[in-house]
RNA sequence: GGUCCCGUAGCUCAGCUGGAUAGAGCAUCUGCCUUCUAAGCAGAGGGUCCCAGGUUCGAGUCCUGGCGGGAUCACCA
């Protein structure tokens, strides 16, 4: 890396000519602003109270050292504190012919390290997916990839919430007002059909706490005393305790919201290496809060509830099991943690679940240190923002919840018009049509989601549909089909006759930034693994494309006389063409060859 | 109220460990399809980087205090 490279230098002028160490933050090498001659510049106002002069002295004298003692630079220029420093067009020929042809430019080398387990996704099988899991499975699905880019090996996992009291809502208001419908007599998927159970136990259960607030009853007693929460809160109670009926019924409606689900994520993309069920993971969960009773870390109260005491630790009390005996979140996560600890041994275990539930994932990790897990330290929370529209959060209450089926199908509509507006397909069959169209719209959803910080909370705003022109995923694909495109007729036309160029070319400003923006990318792609986010690759992918295509109305390619420039533009044009492809797939967008 | 996150153009977002004149896209306006794909390119207008102090040669970025918005502090998950 040549960064690295001009970064030793420096640190070695400084010693040879001041004679003095400096810690390494004062030397400060970044990319040189593209208004000024130059590739990399050296801030110099840190090192002048080292060198005892002037910026412009300083600069000179670290410049002339750079020059003659690094073959890669060949000139600078000073403008103010800055030394801007050339680099020799034979480092920018070689890094293109090392890499250009390589399938696997962007990949790194496999470490020797446990795996690293993204948890993803995570449903309750009470509801369907909306939104916010659209933005959960892509970052966590996305952030796997770039991982397992970096050289972790990933498992990616989902744990699906498959019990609890909320799933007895959905099973108790089918059970009463359903008719035993199913998915298929009614036409609905599975998930949406379990989900509009959900909501008739939730409006059944508001009639009869106002009914019971108008017999003077307070309505904070109200809304735990109706006879549908207890007929509810009984079924829990049944089906921990294995009841046949109980447990076939919720076999049946699970199974029935798993078939939704799996359509709805394969039509994302989405996939996993294992799935978790928090019906297979509570009983653990039990286990490990009755140890901890017994290490003392846990307290019974006298109605037989347990619970965790982290005033010491700034937080409060926090319930572990219901006085009835019943698990909660906690509980169940607390077996999760453990059981996937004890499946892979993973050297990070990385929880996409968004950052309404920060508070639980510190005292998650509290309570699993509390009860002897050191691996706890190993658990990190990416704790992404909210999807918001313009008027503040989704509510199911007012129906604005934004549904993840709906919203594809909205896409799709919408890239389906948008290129027969176009009509530059009228020679694709049907087929063929119809999965462009499916790229297309994924592509811009994916990308509008996935180039926005994972930390924000973001906005989308269901009136407008969301774009294809601009800074957007079909733009970046648009580029790459039109790549796609000089590289056939290029074939078509025998002309590229050498795929690598002299040392000594001399390149276009054009062509340089292209190569520059191509030497950042594995650069990139190791940020994006550290920091935990996809947007820095997506982000990248743009300014590529978007450098491509000024390149490409700046300079002729194809009809270019001078065959070496020729040949140089073809591969060049080839090599940005791969590299958007992959940094793409990083986000789980698929490109076309045409558009 | 406690804890945490956020505040950059009319809107949606970039801005790496503090560095040169704060960048894109959308929207508005103006040009460019008889030349390799116009889902493109070029240009114009649009900013008190919430406010006030502080640290520094240098602050959108770091610190303190305000203001504004959000999340959370459930025997929901």
């Amino acid at each position: 890396m040549i960064e690295q490279l001009v970064l030793d230098t420096l640190l070695n002028a400084v010693k040879e000519l001041y004679k003095q160490d400096i810690p390494s933050k004062l030397a400060q090498v970044q990319k040189t602003r593209p208004e000024f001659e130059g590739d990399l510049t050296i801030v110099v106002f840190p090192l002048l109270r080292t060198s005892k002069k002037g910026p412009e002295q300083t600069a000179d004298e670290i410049g002339n050292f750079m020059v003659s003692n690094l073959n890669e630079v060949t000139s600078f220029n000073i403008i103010k504190g800055f030394l801007n420093l050339s680099i020799s067009s034979k480092y920018w020929v070689k890094f293109f012919n090392d890499n250009s042809k390589l399938s696997t430019f962007g990949k790194h080398p496999k470490k020797k390290l446990a795996p690293v387990v993204v948890e993803y996704s995570s449903p309750n099988t009470n509801k369907p997916l909306h939104l916010g899991h659209i933005r959960n499975n892509l970052i966590g699905w996305s952030i796997a990839e770039i991982i397992k880019n970096s050289g972790q090996e990933v498992a990616k996992v989902n744990l699906v919430n498959d019990r609890g009291i909320h799933i007895c809502k959905s099973m108790l208001a089918w059970q009463k007002w359903g008719n035993d419908v199913t998915p298929k007599a009614s036409n609905l998927k599975g998930d949406k059909l379990v989900g509009d159970y959900y909501v008739i136990f939730d409006k059944k259960n508001k009639e009869e706490i106002k009914a019971l607030v108008e017999t003077g009853m307070e309505e904070d007693e109200a809304s735990t005393s109706t006879a549908l929460m207890r007929e509810a809160k009984e079924m829990l109670k049944r089906w921990e305790d294995n009841d046949t009926t109980i447990r076939e019924l919720w076999s049946t409606m699970n199974q029935w919201v798993y078939n939704g689900f799996d359509s709805t994520y394969s039509r994302m993309g989405i996939d996993f290496d294992k799935v978790y069920y928090e019906s297979s993971t509570y009983l653990l969960g039990k286990k490990l809060v009755d140890q901890g009773l017994e290490l003392g870390v846990f307290f019974k109260k006298e109605d037989g509830s347990v619970w965790c005491d982290l005033s010491d630790d700034g937080l409060d009390e926090k319930l572990l099991l219901r006085a009835d005996g019943t698990s909660v979140y906690m509980t169940q996560d607390l077996g999760t943690a453990q059981l996937r600890y004890d499946d892979y041994h993973p050297s990070k275990l990385i929880y996409v679940v968004g950052n309404e539930q920060n508070y639980h994932f510190d005292v998650l990790k509290l309570i699993l240190k509390k009860i002897g897990k050191s691996w706890a330290d190993n658990i990190s929370h990416l704790n992404y923002g909210m999807v918001e529209l313009p008027h503040g959060k989704m509510k199911s209450r007012e129906g604005t919840v934004v549904d993840a089926d709906d919203l594809m199908d909205e896409m799709y509509k919408t890239a389906k018009q948008t290129s027969e507006d176009l009509g530059k397909f009228d020679d694709l069959s049907i087929e063929e049509a119809s999965s462009l169209y499916n790229v297309l719209s994924l592509g811009a959803l994916k990308y509008f989601i996935l180039k926005v910080d994972p930390k924000r909370t973001m906005t989308f705003n269901p009136a407008e549909s969301i774009d294809f022109n601009g800074n957007t995923g079909p733009f970046i694909q648009y580029t790459h089909a039109r790549i796609r495109s000089i590289v056939r007729k290029s074939k078509a036309l025998n002309l590229v006759l050498d795929d690598s160029i002299s040392h000594d070319y001399v390149f276009e400003t054009k062509e340089k930034s292209i190569l520059k923006i191509l030497h950042d990318f594995p650069e990139i792609t190791l940020q994006a693994a550290t920091s935990l986010s996809p947007a820095l690759v997506a982000n990248y992918a743009y300014e590529l494309a978007r450098e491509y295509n000024q390149f490409y109305h700046e300079v002729m390619i194809l009809k270019e006389i001078d065959s070496e420039k020729r040949n140089f533009r073809i591969s060049l044009s080839e090599f940005t063409g791969k590299t958007i492809k992959y940094a793409m797939a990083l986000l789980g967008i698929q490109v076309p060859e045409r558009m």
